[in-house]
DNA sequence: CGCTTAACGTAATGAGCGTTACAGTTGTAG
DNA sequence: CTACAACTGTAACGCTCATTACGTTAAGCG
């Protein structure tokens, strides 16, 4: 998925400034969004000339379809889904809730900018969606692969629906928290999601035999 | 809340320009989002010159505002709580629920334009964001008072807390669509969530004696 | 040394932005 | 009729934007 850029590391400073630009603009996107993030500023931010910026990343476009797609992978390295072994099947939903509660305060960059840019329309989508919604659909494959474990016996259609629903409600959760700030405690949230998850999933292997 | 703009309709095509921008500030801000949302383009859809939006509404900010306030005002009213009468308390959480999945679908201006707006943070916060969590949150106490009467007994920081869960979900349930488009179907994922709180409440008014 | 090339620096381009100045137009009041 | 206020139309302002052209520097390699 990464792009190794085809060069190994001719002159070190290139790699370095790479990671500088990326980092900047993951602060400066994060806070501010797709069109709120201009060149100049990423540059000001980063200490190199736009010209550096437009010789590492083909537009601003390309630049944060990057951003997006290190912040997943930096976030998706950082959760630990939950052994097979821990039971009862609640305490694991509440430890995967847990883990995502914790790992979307730590780095919180990609969802934020994803979220603004699948709520925006434009007449060209931006690739930065695109990348978006791709790690996007592998976090979704993960989490579905994850409860129809904790539901064997269930249809493949109810699994997708609680899976929806769990990923929205996650989405929703960290959306309080942008708004509501230190107001909010994320953790009972997530804790409650997860008892929500695991009774439906529990319905779903008792109601339909 | 809704300014009357003081003069009584001296000039019948005021008023009647005021709706027209005020629908295609809309339309485009809906798709565009704050940014995206230029005077220009506004002009183009009403037919109006710029001059004439800044002879109606103070700025970019102040239209815009207006906008949410407008839009959330529909949704309001096309919002009929379900009176108290209804019983089980299922059926009137899912009534609910319910509510809110096809108002949403109606009219979904507000909040699409209101989340964007929730996921920026700008140095100079606009007055359409503020507009829209203070709407937001007259339309939170709202739902915290009817979840009240659910859960008689509870204390008020877990109807809080029920409440804060509610909207999260509902808000990540609106993006779950405008991500899926069709092939997300709200109504049983407004079910689902409708099970989710009922369960909650009912564990509050019995965990809590 | 000299050639190639990765990377940075400077400066400019053209387009679009929000906003305003200002002159016209038209209904209403005195 | 005149005066005035509510609007509309035209044209420009200054600014920021993404992007690029182009010259400079320095490391790797023969």
């Amino acid at each position: 998925m990464r792009e190794p850029r085809g060069e190994r590391k001719r002159r070190a400073n290139g790699e370095e400034s790479r990671r500088r630009i990326l980092d900047a603009a993951a602060e400066v996107a994060g806070v501010r969004g797709y069109d709120g993030t201009s060149i100049a500023l990423v540059s000001e931010k980063c200490g190199l000339p736009a010209s550096s910026i437009y010789w590492h990343f083909k537009n601003k476009d390309d630049l944060l379809a990057a951003v997006i797609e290190r912040s997943f992978d930096i976030w998706a390295d950082a959760l630990t889904l939950p052994g097979e072994d821990t039971d009862p099947a609640l305490d694991r939903v509440t430890a995967l809730a847990g883990q995502v509660a914790k790992t979307l305060l730590d780095s919180p960059d990609f969802l934020r900018l994803g979220l603004m840019l699948t709520l925006e329309r434009r007449p060209e989508e931006p690739s930065a969606r695109r990348m978006f919604l791709q790690v996007r659909d592998t976090a979704r494959a993960r989490l579905a692969a994850v409860l129809a474990t904790l539901a064997p016996g269930a249809d493949r259609d109810s699994i997708e629906l609680v899976t929806t629903y769990a990923i929205a409600a996650a989405d929703g959760l960290f959306i309080a928290k942008e708004i509501g700030g230190d107001s909010v405690d994320l953790m009972p949230l997530f804790d409650l999601h997860a008892r929500a998850l695991h009774d439906a999933i529990t319905r779903l292997t008792t109601e339909t035999p």
